[in-house]
DNA sequence: TCCCCCCCAGAAATCGTTCTCTCGCGCTAA
DNA sequence: TTAGCGCGAGAGAACGATTTCTGGGGGGGA
């Protein structure tokens, strides 16, 4: 494990300074060809490779990208990681990745070591919509910051979708169905797209029934959660016609918990998650789910946080359209069990842009 | 966004040389209270944070580890990467996270790209056994490095499961449930954990039937995969006892096609998978998988990667024990069909360290 | 032919730390 | 009283790159 090769090294076997190899490596300006192949040459047969530790601290750039999500092992987010690191691949950029655990101080702690690193930019999915603010404006002060998925701060870079719409596509095409009386399962509506998601859950569904609007129960992101919570559902007595999740694991534990409980879905309930996650076409029944384009989000975020980099435009939302995936899971089976049949014609013109998969 | 604070200036508001504010805030030596005080209180004020850049560049450690993974979106890795992050997090230390695309060059570039950054270890899964493996020996000649998961070169630091037992164990069992005849569907076996699954299927399938130990599969690790494996063993004609996967995607994948074409699991086929992702649980039937300890893997990797950077042990293979998590899709149900009964006293005695679960 | 300017290469400063080296002070022992 | 020693703080040299500044040589114009 002997030291690498320095510029300084490189410089003496060409015969030129530093100087010179510097500027042939980084072709900021003219050199003559003759030490420059003398020099190339020269990196070729030592085999240098600049020390970026070094470049960092002189051109104070690191082409380093801090991002910031609350649970790794929630699959919506690797999805997301693996778009930002692919692109980030592309410019050279590397990518410095933590888990907040959805924890408002850890999360802080996270961001204030980042900036102690000396990123480019941070990508941050903030955990809670209030708590996290000001360490999401103390970052963001100091190098571009781009909140993906969820947001906490509205007057700085977000890329995500409009939740309260997706959500209103969901209870729209339930609605379509037949369903008129529904609960919702929910993780801790601190973060941003949970409250999202539940303020358009609360808005569309009070039209149809009130109290539904109020049939709310709140845990965390788990397959634990939606067990439990579809449990306490089946103990009140009230089977609503579908069970809105706002999150995928929850529907996972929903319909587990209903399967054991001898509750079919769809035909005595319909569910719906959310992320479309690889586990919503692989259940069964398959789950319909709310699909983001992952890919095109952790893209977007990563173009945004190298053009404010380099002073780009002002910090603004790009929200791009959510697509709702329709499977078995709230496919209305016995058509004529139910009030509205989900062959009138309401439900022939489905009101979102949805795709019908599996 | 002006100028964060150096050391330079909290020195000059304490009224001592930089040499000292270093002092203090290492702790390296004694240093006089009163101007420890002064020291750190200008921190304080100034809200001081040091460059962890100029650090890494003076100290030559720069407390990143790099960790390259073929494939950041199989649900298998997040949960590794997770608990890697938390330790290194534990430590002060952060992770620069790449996924190969189990691609070798992009691999090894990706390996140049982090000893470039200087990190202060590298843990890697090579995606390929063979291949891999100038572009690891060149790596670990740098810097620590810890394989995980896969292997390219034997003699180097190791953190796994021993995949031929494992696999051993899902024939073991599948055997206790009366099944002699089977199909493999792989992923490249250029993947070192697919050729041991491999070499532990063919080696334990060949004892209860020549032939199926040839009736291998191989693609990638892909749910589509899995599809079109089934329709393959579907089209043959001649459905084996059980369908063994090596990992869960695949087994998805099986289950799908196999209900699609109306043959039930586990009353006509038993299916197994590998690496007991959260979709294992999730599906129906719920899937009977390997559970590899992979918090515990992500944390002795760390544990190793730091270790070795002392200069500790030298490399070593630490191999973790597998867990056969049964589930539905490999339960015998229709005991009376079957030459062997589950309820043998074969059965009774599972010869593996097997827990059952739901 | 001479002067001026431009271009290119090298010297040296710089980025923000750490750490060695040196020096001064105070205490102890002869 | 003085020599010696130990401790602790500051000056300054690294770490390995980039970049400004400076100077020399060559070419073009008068």
């Amino acid at each position: 494990m002997d030291r690498p090769i320095t510029i300084r090294e490189v410089a003496e076997v060409a015969g030129v300074s530093p100087a010179t190899v510097s500027r042939v490596l980084s072709g900021s300006t003219r050199v003559n060809p003759v030490l420059r192949a003398k020099t190339l040459g020269a990196v070729e047969r030592l085999g240098y490779r600049a020390n970026r530790v070094a470049q960092a601290l002189r051109t104070r750039v690191t082409n380093t990208v801090g991002m910031v999500v609350p649970n790794i092992a929630n699959p919506f987010f690797p999805v997301i990681i693996q778009a930002v690191e692919a692109e980030l691949h592309k410019h050279d950029a590397r990518l410095l990745l933590c888990d907040s655990a959805d924890d408002v101080a850890q999360e802080a702690d996270l961001l204030r070591s980042l900036l102690d690193q000396q990123i480019d930019g941070i990508l941050l999915s903030p955990c809670d919509c209030i708590a996290s603010r000001s360490a999401v404006r103390m970052a963001a002060e100091q190098v571009p910051l781009v909140q993906i998925d969820r947001v906490a701060v509205r007057d700085l870079h977000y890329v995500g979708v409009d939740q309260e719409a997706a959500m209103a596509a969901v209870i729209a095409h339930l609605a379509e169905e037949g369903c008129r009386r529904f609960a919702y399962v929910s993780f801790s509506v601190r973060a941003s797209t949970a409250a999202e998601r539940l303020r358009g859950y609360v808005r569309h569904v009070r039209r149809l029934d009130a109290k539904s609007a109020e049939r709310v129960y709140s845990g965390d992101v788990s397959i634990a959660w939606g067990r439990e919570a579809a449990l306490r559902i089946v103990e009140e007595g009230d089977l609503p016609d579908a069970v809105v999740c706002a999150d995928d694991l929850a529907a996972v534990g929903v319909l587990e918990s209903f399967r054991r409980e001898g509750i079919a879905v769809p035909e005595e309930v319909l569910v719906t998650g959310f992320d479309d996650t690889i586990l919503a076409p692989a259940l069964t029944p398959s789950l319909t789910s709310v699909r983001q384009p992952m890919e095109e989000m952790g893209r977007e975020a990563v173009q945004i946080v190298r053009s404010a980099a380099r002073g780009g435009p002002p910090p603004r939302r790009q929200l791009f359209s959510a697509e709702l995936v329709i499977r078995e899971s709230s496919r209305r089976v016995r058509a004529a069990s139910r009030r509205v049949s989900p062959y009138s014609a309401r439900a022939q013109r489905p009101r979102s842009t949805a795709r019908t998969a599996r």
